[in-house]
Order: C-alpha cells, then structure tokens, then sequence
DNA sequence: CGATTAAGTTCAACCACTGAACAAATAGCA
DNA sequence: TGCTATTTGTTCAGTGGTTGAACTTAATCG
C-alpha cells in the first residue's frame, strides 16, 4: 500500500488501517464508533486497531462524555503526554527551536538571534544542539525524533548543496551532525520552503491538499503541496521559485542564469531597490506610504507573480501561500502579484487563492517538528516509540 | 493501497498482488518461480494468482522451455490474443487509432489527413469514429476500452478546455461522445503532451520513471512523468510549458500573458521567422543549412531551453524527452537548448539528459492506447474485463 | 537407472477483517 | 424504582488471503 511493488499480506493491511486510525484522530479525537464511521472500518476492527495504539501508549482514552442518550462515548485521542517531535531551524542570521506533542500542540519554541553566516559547521551545529537541548529539557517528555529545516537546496540524502548565505555548511551534511550532537535521530531534514509548507498544511487544513507554500526569506523558495503530500521532484530540488525566469536576458544571477526571480523579488535587491537596510525598515517605509518603497515593493510583487505564473501553468495548483518577508508585506505585494496571477494563469480563477501564512517566521521550524509526527503518524506501526517515563 | 484513506481488507492485498503480477508480466514473461522472485511473493501465493489471472483470461502458460536441469519452466505471459487497447488522437490537422494488445504490441494502425480545424464536433467525433472501427475490425480482438488524445488542455472530468485550434470541439466532451458512437467505454481522455509522454515512458523504459515529454505541435506541452505516473497537478493542467514566461514583457500571447514559451517556439511562430510555409519545407530548409531557417530554430531552442529551465526549476526531473516537431528538428534545436539548460537548471547536470523520443508523430495515439493498457494491468481485479471470443 | 535439481502444488497454520449477537451504560418515562 | 430505548463497545465464529514446509512432477547428469 504504502510501497508499490512491494507484495502485500496481511500485516500491510494492519499497517494500513493503523495509520487510518491515527491520522483520523490526528484530525480530531473520537470515540470509537465515530472513528469506525469517519474511517470505514468496522466498530470490531476499530476496537482492535485502538487496543493496539493504546498498549503501544500512542493514544489514551478519556473520560466518558456524559449527555445524550444511550451509552456514553469514550473519546480515544493521541497522547498530548506522550513523545513529543523536535523541530530545529538553522538559518542565516538566527536558530530556532521548538517541540510539538503528538496532537500538534507547540509545547516549547524558543528562537536565538545568531549570525551563523560567518561561523564555521561545527559551530553553527554545536549552536543548534544547545538551542534543542533547551527545548527538550523544558518540555521533559521523551523524544521521538527531530526535523531539521535549512536555507538551501537540500539533496535526497541530507546533504546541504546550494546554501550562499552560509557558506560554513554548504556540501555538509547537518542532519548527520546534528543527530550526534544530539544524541536523538533526525528524521527529516528539508529546506525551509518544504517544511514552511508543511507547517501551513497542518495549521490550516481548510488551505486544501493542493497548494503552493512560498518561502521570501534572503532566498526565494517554493513548497509544492500536492494531493497533501510535499512534492520533492526525482531528487529533491523541486520548487526552485527563486530562479525560475523573468526575463530571458536580465540581470545576471548567481545561479549562472540571467533574469531569475530572485533578481527581482529577492530579499537583497528588494531592499537595494527600496533604498532601505532591512526588513523592518522597509515595512515601516511601505506603511509610511513611501513612494520609492512602495514602487519597490510592487516591482518585487509584480515579478514574483510573473514566476509563479510560470510555475503554476508547470504543476497546477489552485492555491498559494505567501511566507516569510511576502507574508510581512502582503498587503503591498499582493496587487501587482495578483494582477499577473490572473493574467497569466491558465487553469480557470479561484476565489481566494492567494493567502498569507499565519505563521510568520517560525513556519520552518515547525514544519520540522511537524514532519517528524506525520511520519510517524503516518505509519504507527513502522516506527520505534521511545519508551515511555 | 491504491485508495489511500480507504480502508484495507485482504480483498485489498490480493488486488494489490494481482496487480504486481500483471504489471511484472508487462515487462517480461516469467515462470511463476521467476514471478516469486521478482515480486518478493511466494510460490504457494504466486501459484494462487497466476491461476487467477488465467481463469480471468487475462494471461496465459507457454510451453515448458527446456534446456536447463531439474523441472522446465512453464513461462506465463500476458494474452497476446486476449482483449485489445484502443488509442484514438483527434489533432488538428489529421485523426489516428491503433491498438495495442495486452503485451503492449503495435497490432493495427491508420492516420488519417483531415482538416479538423473548420469542422463541427459531431463531423470530427463521427470520422475519429470511422477510423476507430477499422482499426478494431482489422484487429478482430475484443476491446477492453478505448483512450483519446486531443490537441488542447483537458479537464480531469474530460471536458476539452482551451483548444484554440480545434474550436469546433472546444468547450465538448469528446470522450463520452465517442463512447457514444463506438459503443465502447472510452477510460481515458487527456492532451497529447500527457499521453505521448506515457507513450514515451512505455517505449523506453530504461529512459527512467521522471521525465518531461515535450510535445511540439500548434502549440507546446509537457507531460510529466513522476515516479513511472502522470502528473495531471491538482485538476489536470499542469505541464502548460507553452505558457511558461521566456521574458515579461515579450509579445503578446493568446492566452493573455505576454512572452510565453509559445511565442518564441510554438510552430506558427517558428515557420513564420524561418519564413517557411510548413514542417517539412522547414525540416528542408535546416538540412540544406539555410540561413534564416537555422537561425530561427536556434532562437526557438533557446527559448525552449529557457521555459524548460523553469520547468525543471520547479519540478527537478532529471530527463527530456522531446518529441513531435522539436523530435524533428533535433539536431538543429538542440545545442542552443542545451546551452540554457547547463546554465540555468540548478539541480546537478546529468550525461544524456535530453533525448529524441522514438515514437515521431505516433507517442500519443499510442499512449492514449497504453494508457488503457496500464489502468486495466494495474488494477486487473477492478476491471470489467470483455468476454473472451 | 538412480541422483540431483528446479518448478509448481497442496495443506495446515496463521493473521486480519467482518458481521452478528451480546454486554454495558446511560436517558427518558411511568 | 424499574422498564425501555438507544448507543457504545466487545466477543466470537466465519471468511479470505498469505506463508512455509512438505510433496509431486519433470527434467538433466553421471
């Protein structure tokens, strides 16, 4: 099921049908016979399926809710006490932290301003294991495992490739080091972009399974959301938004190409342009109404809608999310984007397909962590729980 | 298995094997030990299945092929005389049907020369009808169901959208009123980018499970080939390469936008720079190294390169299949192409990343017919399949 | 002609889901 | 208080599917 092409018996179908239960609960808690209707399954199977997640201590069972008639339901839930997934974030000029409980709920976060640009792997991991540490220490469940979120193009086997703003792990592999430091696995390690998309998937559902998460941090990324699952590519570098062409003979970029996104929207020549040092600057310009900020931003806007253009006539999805510096200044970029959006895209409009990320910065890092419990919420059965306090 | 979020029951394992037989047996006959082998199953289980599938008429034991020590193997292999796949492509300028049996052999083929551009759809639906049953009368071998090609973006319940050529049918739902007049189920309806890239997929699969096919004809397409499947994007527009941004504010293009792929590589465009009336007259002209014609096939290429750039940007596939007048003009579109792929895709260059499809102007006429092929093997218990003969 | 080798079949065991009957626990009502 | 209706959850025999080992079949080799 999970694997094609491997042969298929009857503990497959246990696997299977374990995951229904856990990812219906990771929905919403339910009793039983609710879990038996909203998965299919018989209420026998159901009974036997919860038997097993509770002696594996994934769920507990609450209080019988009193009320309506007949005999009272016995809400089943994911263990809010249970293994908790770590989620770091290594980027450019801070490190984040933070721990989410099996239901999702964000236990512990914590985010250290550190110029990593300049420091070398060993440091920048030693940096990252201490801000986990913190977490993990603060939070004081056991630990199922960690995600790793980083800024660059991140290959299928871990390795950081592409990372301009931090030269120090360029062609590292982090997860690796990190999973030493810490004496804990890494289960994923992805790019923000990815896992900024996962973290929208998982606080707004209503977002649908089909959408495009973009990342404008100093780079400009894409998370593709397809069919609720992260779309990757063959190897892993799909949602390279920030070089996909503009103009054939723009300006040069550093990927070697000429006229790529990021030469227009990226956070650098955005900031040039505008004629303001940061971010914070240039969203307080852009709220003053200043002209040259106001212009800039719409030239970034406009360009960014162009790309996606391009990228949603390659792959089709009827909904963005804008993250990162686009969701700070949402209110001045979307205009111009939408403008292209709609005069360019082939697939019929949307209503409301263009939204703003409510996570703000910290998407990545919990994107990470959320990674970490779809995996294993994904496949109870094929995961090791640590064991319980 | 195939249902994700359906649940699983042994019915659901012995579909799942039955279809890692069929689709073993697509790539070669086997014995059934061969079969236990390839498929990770055991003999007992192996036995059990393939006695399933002949009772089902859908494959059939060979003589034992001697030769080797102990017990001869009784090679089984998918039905060459069983049910037959029809492949139907109505294109703008002619209409095409083959069949194919279960091993996926070529029986029957015809190629009709008819201007479909002025003509109604109930004209152009009746003549693809005609062509169709003289194909099957020809092949006298009872239908499993039929598949359509079209020129044009193709919604996921087969309403054909946006066919600027074929405006006749624009708007129409081919498929059912083909069904209609063949009196046959037509289970597969799509563009003929999507189907020539199955084609592709079907004709070479050493060319690897992620591609990009590109077709092209009046217009460009991509049909995109994701881990051995189609990727169709949320609701089946996705790889509109023709309408990927070469520069933001190019010429305008009929789809609204301006720049796009089609305006610098789509045929009209190219023949009218080459001042060439048709293909051929423009293949001629490449060969006795006319001037005008070559440089106006670099200047597609390149831009072709450009779009392709972004497409792989987006979606990270490691092959490119080119096919119709790009299969044509190869050689000459080639070397201005490949120099914008090395310079601006991001993920690692690959040896042999673009290739000539085999298939000429007949990938998705035949890929409409494998894609038949492929929905009945893939799931042979879910299949009403005909009465054998 | 017997030994060896490999292919394919048979059969008891096992595992997981199913459906129906049943037990449990509550509300409503006389 | 007790009876009924109602809904939840469990138990259990039955079914369908895979497994592994033993067995049969059919060839080559010496």
């Amino acid at each position: 099921m999970t694997a094609p092409g491997a042969p298929a018996g009857q503990q497959t179908v246990r696997r299977h049908n374990l995951s229904l239960i856990t990812t219906a609960l990771a929905a919403a808690p339910s009793s039983r016979a609710e879990l038996a209707q909203r998965t299919g399954l018989t209420k026998a199977t159901v009974s036997s399926l919860v038997d097993d997640l509770i002696t594996r201590a994934i769920v507990v069972e609450g209080e019988p809710a009193n009320g309506g008639v007949g005999r009272p339901a016995r809400p089943v839930r994911l263990d809010p006490d249970g293994p908790v997934a770590l989620g770091v974030e290594i980027n450019v000029d801070y490190t984040a932290a933070c721990v989410l409980d099996l239901t999702g709920e964000l236990r512990c976060y914590q985010r250290h301003v550190v110029e990593n640009r300049a420091n070398g792997a060993a440091e920048v991991i030693e940096q990252a294991a201490a801000v986990a540490r913190a977490v993990l220490a603060e939070a004081g469940q056991p630990l199922l495992g960690a995600g790793l979120a980083l800024p660059g193009v991140v290959a299928d086997d871990g390795t950081l490739l592409r990372a301009p703003n931090l030269p120090g792990l360029a062609g590292a592999r982090p997860g690796m080091q990190l999973a030493d430091a810490l004496g804990a696995p890494v289960l994923v390690v992805d790019n923000e972009a990815n896992l900024g998309a996962l973290a929208s998937l998982r606080a707004d559902p209503a977002a649908g399974p089909d959408f495009v998460y973009v990342s404008g941090e100093i780079g400009v990324g894409a998370g593709l959301v397809v069919a609720g699952k992260l779309f990757r590519g063959a190897s892993g570098f799909a949602g390279e938004l920030g070089h996909v062409v503009v103009t054939q003979d723009g300006p040069d970029c550093g990927c070697g190409g000429r006229g790529c996104v990021e030469q227009y929207a990226g956070q650098d020549v955005l900031l040039r342009t505008a004629g303001q040092p940061d971010l914070e600057r240039l969203e307080a310009a852009v709220t003053a109404r200043d002209p040259a900020a106001l212009i800039a931003v719409a030239q970034a806007g406009s360009a960014l809608g162009v790309g996606l253009a391009s990228l949603l006539n390659v792959i089709d999805l009827p909904k963005v999310v804008l993250g990162g510096m686009y969701a700070r200044l949402f209110a001045a970029i979307t205009p111009p984007l939408t403008i292209q959006l709609n005069r360019r895209v082939l697939a019929p409009r949307r209503p409301g397909r263009l939204s703003r990320s409510p996570l703000g910065g910290d998407a990545a890092v919990r994107g990470a962590a959320g990674a970490v419990l779809d995996r294993a919420l994904s496949d109870p059965a094929g995961v090791d729980w640590p064991a319980i306090v």
